[in-house]
DNA sequence: TATACACATGAACAATTGCTCATATGAAGG
DNA sequence: CCTTCATATGAGCAATTGTTCATGTGTATA
């Protein structure tokens, strides 16, 4: 079978159409849901979670970072970057130094949730 | 640079002793966050999302899903059995046919908060 | 037992991704 | 200017990952 959209086989698709209408009704647009796996692909590598978690308490500059996970400036810089773009941290220019920090409470959040998920 | 653990560089990780400190005794174990950026990194795939948004509003059978996406039926079984394997769904089988349901109601948080942060 | 159907799964391949290395940018001091 | 230091970034490579294809497993029915 190429693809299940032309042709149903297991027939509950017809049995429970109620459901299906549904579901489908309820579930978001393609695009938030592209967007959405966007967003936690950004906190599914641990570097990236670590990265986090030390701004978590305190805002930070790129070499502390560095220092702190025992990666290479030239790693966290490049996250760091990715994590910019998408708005999940800021950025603060002091002199030669950067600081980072997170952008909002949406990422807390977020990482709490995660947490309460994986210890419990 | 191979690793910034050996010879920090910018001098804050000096400066700002305490708040390294802090942070440091803040952040969960290694272990932790590796488990945590495993979970995450199951909600950072679009067809996974799709797949546990179509399992939000109802259980579901694999045929079905796969007919709803447009995606092959075997594409659908591997990801259900990634999802099955971290806890993440449930699976119930009748018959010839096997119902999949989310696992529990921290899924549904996570998913909601996210939506919540993409379409805000 | 033989067939059909829903689902599972191993192997292989293409696409994505995270790191390193080298180099560039930008700011402060000499 | 020229150098130094903190950070940024492009190219390349190795590792990971999602899909397809082929086949295996489990259940119901003839």
């Amino acid at each position: 079978m190429a693809h299940g959209k032309d042709a149903p086989q297991c027939g509950y698709i017809f049995v429970h159409t109620d459901i299906v209408d549904r579901v489908t009704s309820a579930m978001p647009s393609e695009e938030t849901l592209f967007d959405l796996s966007d967003l936690f692909k950004l906190f599914g590598d641990s570097t990236r979670i670590r990265i986090l978690y030390c701004l978590f308490a305190n805002e930070m500059c790129v070499c502390d970072i560095a220092t702190l996970l025992g990666m290479s400036q030239s790693a966290i810089s490049h996250q760091l970057a990715l994590l910019k773009r998408s708005k999940l941290v800021s950025a603060r220019r002091e002199g030669k130094t950067v600081f980072y920090a997170l952008a909002d409470d949406h990422v807390r959040t977020i990482l709490g949730q995660g947490i309460e998920h994986v210890t419990e």
